[in-house]
DNA sequence: GGTGAAAGCACCGAGTT
DNA sequence: AACTCGGTGCTTTCACC
């Protein structure tokens, strides 16, 4: 991947867009003072670089009635079974997350479920893959924090 | 909240702006059978409901340079310190997630760094946070799956 | 790499069934 | 509720700078 020079202009398009994807271009192309045609043309160079690797829409799960998350670090047999637990992690879809990790697990993932009962039937099937030997679950009673947006804002400050 | 009950229409709708938050009203009318209008007024009702909150890019981070994740599990002195800490936790942007959880921790952030010694400053600003007892870190070496896409549609499949 | 204008569409509200 | 229709405004392209 050849590396892509973001500027001035392309980082504050983005922030534009972070905040929400559907804000017209002929907004940002007023805020920043130049022609809406730059601006698609700047935010299609970032899609052919795979910068901006899609959009997506924030749910509130909540409402959908996906009230539990927990966090479940797994501990394998070998650690060469590694890439055959990850694929039959795949297709368990209340795993949003999965990390190879270092330290105490072998793998982290992250599960979101209806219900505590929901969240044991997503336990049982991870510990029921070929290779895991247990698990460790955390509970999390409150997600205080879940804004990426924060952090790429931060990233373009940075630079 | 009152409880906003969603139709397999509003599903499928859901499911094409999951995908691509541009995708036009007029493709999803066609798709679905029903007038563009109807779409408008659909996604508007749940944007008006908080079932959609709003929406984000996904930025390659990679390419961005920031290539670090870890985890970091959080022991407090006390836990009526827990909403203090997490005020603090909400200052440093590399926090990308917060939770406050049962079992050995008593926080568990998520943190996205550049790279290892970025990351060492930001579990050091962790650590000096008054309350903060000890830090445990877990280093990703690979984050293999984060879909958050893959929920969201099996959560309307299985409604 | 940027502009500005023009053509093609999409959005979204009003009125109707 | 959903549809059609039309004004308004957005996107996208292109000749030119």
């Amino acid at each position: 991947m050849a590396k892509f020079k973001l500027d001035d202009i392309d980082h504050q398009i983005l922030n534009m867009l972070i905040e929400n994807t559907r804000t017209p271009f002929t907004d940002i192309a007023k805020k920043l003072n130049i022609s809406a045609g730059t601006v698609h043309v700047r935010v299609r160079k970032m899609e052919e670089a795979k910068i901006i690797q899609g959009s997506s829409l924030t749910l509130n799960y909540n409402s959908l009635g996906y009230n539990f998350i927990a966090y479940v670090g797994i501990f394998l047999e070998k650690t060469s079974q590694t890439q055959f637990v990850l694929n039959r992690l795949e297709d368990i879809p209340n795993i949003t997350v999965a990390h190879v990790t270092t330290g105490k697990f072998n793998l982290f993932v992250k599960i979101r479920a209806k219900n505590t009962e929901h969240a044991k039937n997503v336990i049982f099937k991870i510990d029921d893959i070929d290779g895991v030997s247990r698990t460790e679950t955390m509970i999390s009673l409150e997600e205080s924090l879940n804004d990426k947006t924060r952090l790429m804002k931060s990233i373009f400050e940075e630079m």
